[in-house]
DNA sequence: TGATCCTAAGACGTCTTGTCTGAGATGTCA
DNA sequence: TGACATCTCAGACAAGACGTCTTAGGATCA
């Protein structure tokens, strides 16, 4: 498992987000979506964080006469990796105690017991289907 | 509410490792559990560290000829401070993402499910006997 | 042939982190 | 009382991470 995971910055953050939001962009208009300046400064600034994204394998980078850059880490791959950083440090790896933490009272608003209640739910049934309906191949 | 929470470091996370487990120590005790080495330098970085954790609000100190330490913010505590942090960083504050991303198939064991589902549920009548039996002083 | 835009590369200042050291206070005990 | 051990307190220090900015050089185009 290539599991040399390099987590980002908040700087780095920022871009990427930019990222998610446009799908794809230079950097020039990351500079004016980030700092709402394209001055040299700025646009340096960019470029070096969007180095190190590439080097740590969270950005893709299409050469050409100007580059044009995608995210290559979902924010749901990035929310794993720092969920699972949370198990490893505090919980010996095992993810249950995030749950039940979450869970716990008042810590989840009625709507997101009520999304999580459906959740459950569909998953069960998604299992019970799996079981008995359609033997997995 | 008081938030201007301090994450802990590495280091500073084995004190309090350490004095999880133990309850309460002094500096010696906690650099010979920690470090095996009771030397001044072990004994010193055990000082400062716990003097950060102090100064962060997560450790406890009682003065005395000598003086005995205590964990003031629990593993859990802390499990929930890290994962509002992932929420805030990158879900726009909301935990239920999180629960999405963790209940997904195939990243729990179907014992953990099981565990998951009989603690929404338990929510469940726990919130249902507070709004029908007792409304709320 | 300039002007303009781009990339590449590196040089910082600053802050964090982990570690170590020295000075001084305090207690113990022959 | 005086020597000795053991604390605390406070700061110094190196290494690294982070964010920022600058310079040099190459391509493109009117």
């Amino acid at each position: 498992m290539n599991d040399d995971f390099q987590d980002v910055t908040t700087a780095e953050l920022a871009v990427l987000q930019a990222l998610w939001r446009s799908g794809t962009s230079t950097i020039r208009q990351l500079a004016r979506s980030i700092y709402d300046d394209e001055s040299a400064a700025a646009y340096g600034t960019v470029q070096k964080l969007l180095d190190r994204l590439e080097a740590k394998g969270h950005v893709r980078r299409e050469r050409g006469p100007t580059h044009v850059f995608a995210a290559s880490t979902a924010r749901d791959e990035l929310i794993g990796r720092r969920l699972r950083a949370v198990a490893d440090t505090l919980c010996d790896g095992s993810l249950a105690p995030l749950l039940t933490h979450l869970v716990q009272a008042d810590r989840l608003s009625s709507v997101e017991r009520d999304e999580l209640r459906a959740l459950v739910e569909r998953l069960d049934g998604e299992r019970k289907s799996r079981i008995n309906g359609r033997p997995r191949s």
